[in-house]
RNA sequence: GGCGCCAUCGUUCAGCGGAUAGGACAACGGGUUUUCAUCCCGUAAACCGGGGUUCGAUUCCCCGUGGCGCUACCA
């Protein structure tokens, strides 16, 4: 906890050197009018403190999904108004657009391509923060708090102590006008002046009618030393000046949110409808963490997820359209988006359901598609080297699709196909490779293999030729055919033999098996 | 600690006063098959506890319990 102060206090001295003059200087500026006309207008606030969480994409999604529903705009806004250098991180920025794109969703208004409520960063749009916050000093319903970092810590800590609630004891709301005047060269913060009486009420979509005792709300910071807002005082106007009309977010901002509606109220705004989503977490009922796995989306991309199932997937964590059905288009998805599916429970995110429904949509889409996606995962585990690798890759995909759950997976599905040998599994040759017998077997179907032609080399004449032998034998089919695999992709699962055969080709198939019997003997 | 939200199979999502409480994932069993996977069929599995309201509560209300969230000059 005193880690927390000292941290804070740190950050307090060293930021104001930092702020660009012209920040400090607020110019006159209209805000734009609030919510108007009946047009839905959403919007998705990422904050560049980290790599995009999966959490917070489901949120994107939602608000998507209703803008498009509703025939509404999808607006992205970036919240870079936290710059303490441990956590502002300006390298991620273009992610955060990049991996919508990947999911298909085109923001209408973003800080890319501008529009008519621009800009959308809120580090170009200090001058309409400090203008609200003047206009809020003016008309008192926010104050400026002179007290320094040290003491609300020391203060935090007495109450601790005592066993009270933390929060700022509105030592500053009562300041006289000279000792306001003694003050006045000395850093700031603006703190809301919150009403000491009565209840702020408002209606949430999921929750119903929440209310909450103002003398339980904490005199806000409004605006930091540095000049710049907090989350509250940025989100209140920028969500007015850009008209949005519905708030769509993580329940984590649901405690707060009367903080905000009490900031509607103090400059005459009409507030927009609020919709709380269920927090996502993991299977033991925690707060999505890495112990769960991965939480940051683009490590899904990576892995190999297929865009339709995590927008699918996503959008079913804290959402249901109320039907037996798991599996939606994005068409149906929009179909039958409404606010009111929004779950109210916490939301557990089940990475085995999304590995099963990744597994459905990779079998869903076309071979071409699959071979597509697949092929950079070859290159990249250096599998692929050179043209008639992609050739390989090209027969091979198709063969273990059925197997994949992943994208990355067709590498170990497929690595036996490339190179001159196969890696040998001790165990599947302990069990098909080890006897005399199986030499004589494989000795016996290498002749037949010989007999067809170089090309064409089919999955027909292969099984043909191999059957043939089989009956010549008179043996169990599983006697030749085990042995047969295992000589030739050095494992006892895969596809189907024949198939696995055609697929790699005469010459590679007699190298392989030569090289098992010789090495036999 | 204070405030708030939540509570149905192992997991998840349905159910919004009267149903044999349904679907999916996972599990298990069976079928197809040269193996694995896919595919098909089937089995097992749930309304947190206590009070109300009601002719009737899984469903509405209250309390308890439990889980989660917020409680920053972070968002």
């Amino acid at each position: 906890m005193g880690l927390r102060f000292e941290k804070a206090v740190t950050r307090f001295r060293s930021q104001q050197a930092e702020i660009p003059q012209e920040v400090m200087i607020c110019t006159q500026h209209e805000l734009r009018s609030g919510p108007t006309s009946g047009a839905v207008r959403v919007r998705y606030p990422p904050s560049p403190t980290g790599a995009q969480h999966i959490g917070n994409v489901r949120t994107a999604i939602l608000n998507w999904l209703f803008a498009k529903k509703m025939g509404g705009r999808f607006i992205v806004r970036l919240e870079d108004t936290d710059r303490d250098p441990s956590r502002y991180r300006a390298d991620v920025i273009p992610d955060i657009l990049s991996n919508l794109r990947y999911l298909g969703i085109e923001p209408d208004e973003d800080w890319e391509k501008g529009g008519p409520a621009g800009p959308y960063i809120q580090s170009e749009r200090l001058y309409l923060y400090q203008n609200a916050a003047r206009e809020l000093i003016e008309s008192g319903k926010a104050y400026r708090c002179y007290c320094t970092p040290e003491r609300i810590a020391a203060l935090r800590a007495e109450q601790q102590q005592r066993g009270e609630p933390t929060g700022y004891d509105r030592h500053c709301r009562y300041l006289s006008d000279s000792e306001l005047e003694k003050l006045k060269a000395q850093p700031f913060v603006v703190r809301l002046a919150v009403p000491l009486e009565g209840q702020t009420l408002y209606h949430d979509e999921v929750h119903g009618d929440i209310s909450v005792e103002n003398s339980a709300l904490d005199d806000q910071v409004l605006l930091k030393s540095n000049g710049w807002p907090t989350y509250h005082l940025a989100n209140v106007v920028d969500d007015h000046s850009m008209g949005i009309t519905h708030v769509i977010r993580g329940e984590d901002w649901l405690p707060s949110t009367p903080k905000h509606v009490l900031l509607y109220q103090a400059f005459g705004w009409e507030t927009p409808k609020w919709t709380h989503a269920p927090l996502i977490l993991g299977t033991d009922h925690k707060k999505l963490s890495k112990r769960h796995g991965d939480t940051e989306f683009a490590e899904y991309i990576r892995k190999g997820y297929l865009p339709e199932a995590l927008m699918n997937f996503l959008a079913l964590l804290g959402w249901s359209s109320g039907e037996d059905r798991e599996l939606y288009s994005v068409e149906e998805l929009i179909d039958r988006f409404s606010l009111e599916g929004i779950t109210p429970h916490p939301a557990i995110f089940d990475a085995n359901k999304l590995i099963w429904m990744n597994g459905e949509y990779i079998r869903k889409s076309s071979p071409e598609t699959i071979i597509e996606l697949s092929i950079p995962y070859l290159r990249k585990s250096g599998l692929i080297k050179t043209e008639e690798d992609v050739e390989l890759a090209k027969r091979v995909i198709p063969l273990v699709t059925d197997r994949m759950k992943t994208l990355d997976e067709v590498v170990s599905l497929t690595d036996f196909f490339f190179g001159d040998m196969p890696k040998y599994d001790p165990k599947a040759v302990e069990k098909w490779l080890n006897s005399s017998d199986s030499k004589t077997i494989l000795a016996k179907i290498l002749p037949r293999l010989k007999g067809i032609a170089e090309e064409p080399f089919t999955v027909h004449l292969i099984e043909a030729a191999v059957r043939g032998g089989i009956d010549e034998m008179g043996i169990p089919s599983p006697q030749v055919i085990h042995p047969l695999r295992v000589a030739l992709t050095g494992r006892m699962v895969g596809p189907g033999l024949f198939e696995t055969m055609a697929a790699m080709g005469k010459a590679k198939v007699l190298s392989r098996l030569k090289a098992i019997i010789a090495k036999e003997h």
